[in-house]
DNA sequence: CGCTGGCACTCCTACCGGCGGAGTGCCAAG
DNA sequence: CTTGGCACTCCGCCGGTAGGAGTGCCAGCG
């Protein structure tokens, strides 16, 4: 069929370019893939695959180059994820193994994940919502200033800083803080903001306003699990993302200092439990036109607490790639998943 | 004076290099700064400079740069920090105003001093030295493990994870917390220390390995103010160090990723009060060679409560770069020491 | 003794033209 | 539909050249 063949050509074409960073020919095409036809029917093929849009020239009477949308035929339809070697898979385990701390964790699996890819690493904090309210705790720092803090049962702590009108009264805090504990401690994160509704209306009128105060950042803690903090490893890694220097780095290097691009970089993907792809042009930020996000979501017993990803090159090796992100995430989730 | 006019041309060098980033020859000198000589006497002065060291020729015949022993003479000697211009003083201010969270402040800041330099901004967060404890926490989060929360009257909120061999009786838990905050709250961290040494002595010798486990966790919260978190912003500036690039920005970024590193930079200085500046090999950091770190330390009345800086090549503006650092790191002292 | 103009020399950079190679598109034949 | 052939295009490399910037040295002058 010839329809097989053509996308056997461009698979060849994705695997080549990746390898070598040069625009694949014709001839040199034949020689290192053993497709039993000719240069001549292999340059038919590729005039087609490129009037279909998935392949281009960068100039003419040179060799072809993938475009975006070649490149997603290839991860959607031409490749399956590369599973890791057994030493890969050893380092996983080995370098994860010895983390407590959820900060350590999140840290060691960062620098992993960039090692492994030789490419940019993204982790997301695990997300609140799968833990319960462990503790609330509520100190002045001023006269007008409260601090409010939220343990959760994974260890993780949320902190708020409250402005008051005027000075709390210590009987005040005493007993709003009983009150806290008592309507949250061992709830959900997701389901504890739900039994505070009613909390404003034990305390008298002028107490209302230190109440809600109080209330209201606690909720903060409580629901903002989206605005997670995220780490990156690897920025080194965005040298070798290819020649063409200033044009290409910076752009990319001011994206990843936003917090915001980062998290929908990883947010974007419809269902977070399997495997993302997002090429070039689909990412819609401009800056990053050349690089591609491979993410997935992370977590334990099918819950995705959080996500972690790879940013690289739209030239990269998806199937590579893709094997270790999943390989990080599965593990990760369950080392999350047992502490 | 020869010796001054010699001083004077390297001031002149180090100034033109700075803005045009090439060599500098000696009629080209002449022409744009009114020394009242002639080229030619310019050239003796220039081959002394460069018998002494403090600059250099590239390739025979081309201009002179500056070496880093002319950078630090210039820095030393030649040149005076620049205050900052009445909008950039006001930049400062509308920009660090209105943030009021401890991360708020430290993450305007470093943003702030990369934008104003166009260089990679650092700032270490405020040591926790200066405050005193507010509150001590302990919760079980499993049947083995504890976590001890130190909040201090500064908003700090560090946190540690302790494993126990067994399960911790509640009454011990609520005696200890209770001995804890009776010992410490309200004692500066330095000093809190010292109280809690005979802690262990008012506990029965099986409840003796849960207190020292719980303490030493406390201890090291309270003592760790040097493994402090670090933030920087930036690094998109880096590309603009020079053209000469893999070879220059690779090794920058990895030390960027160095936690260790970010914090020696900053560090090293002697006395932290005063700006301080290291000069490419000063770093003595291979892969820093070619950047000088410019930094001080900020805080409120004399007291150092941390440090930020900027890292940029060494052909950067130093007496811009010192204004800027110096403006900023007085004004976040200021509002830290007013939270 | 220091400054100056002149001069020869070095070395880098940019520019140009030619060449080779890789690759293409097209066509006619199998 | 495939294939070999062929002419054409275009890039990248090479070597040589011209220009310019800058230097070092020297002899003369105040």
């Amino acid at each position: 069929m010839i329809e097989d063949r053509k996308l056997e050509v461009l698979r060849a074409i994705v695997e080549d370019y990746v390898s070598t960073q040069e625009p694949v020919g014709s001839k040199a095409l034949v020689e290192r893939h053993n497709l039993g036809v000719s240069p001549a029917t292999i340059r038919n093929d590729m005039a087609a695959l490129e009037d279909e849009g998935y392949i281009a020239q960068p100039h003419t009477s040179a060799g072809r180059i993938p475009t975006d949308k070649g490149y997603r035929l290839f991860v959607d339809r031409l490749s399956s994820v590369k599973p890791l070697s057994a030493p890969e898979r050893r380092a996983i385990q080995t370098f994860l193994d010895g983390a407590m701390d959820l900060d350590d964790i999140v840290s060691r699996t960062v620098r992993l994940l960039a090692q492994l890819t030789r490419q940019v690493a993204v982790v997301q904090y695990p997300s609140l919502s799968r833990s319960s309210v462990r503790h609330v705790e509520i100190l002045p720092l001023t006269t007008t200033r409260l601090l409010v803090v939220l343990i959760t049962t994974t260890g993780r702590v949320e902190q708020r800083v409250v402005e008051t009108a005027s000075e709390t009264p210590e009987v005040l805090l005493g007993e709003l803080r009983a009150q806290l504990n008592a309507a949250t401690v061992g709830v959900r994160l997701e389901e504890a903001a739900g039994r505070l509704t009613d909390l404003p209306q034990r305390f008298t009128a002028e107490e209302r306003p230190f109440v809600s105060a109080v209330l209201s950042a606690l909720l903060e803690s409580l629901v903002e699990e989206h605005e997670d903090r995220v780490v990156l490893a690897g920025t080194a890694n965005l040298v070798r993302f290819g020649p063409d220097f200033p044009h290409s780095i910076s752009p990319v290097l001011e994206a990843l200092e936003e917090q915001m691009v980062l998290l929908r970089l990883l947010g974007e993907a419809s269902d977070p439990a399997v495997l993302t792809v997002r090429i070039g042009s689909e990412n819609a930020h401009e800056g990053l036109a050349g690089t591609s996000v491979v993410s997935v979501g992370y977590g334990s017993e099918g819950e995705t607490l959080a996500k972690l990803g790879v940013l690289g090159p739209t030239r990269m090796d998806y199937p590579g790639t893709m094997g270790a992100v999943r390989a990080v995430a599965r593990y990760v989730g369950k080392i999350v998943g047992d502490s």
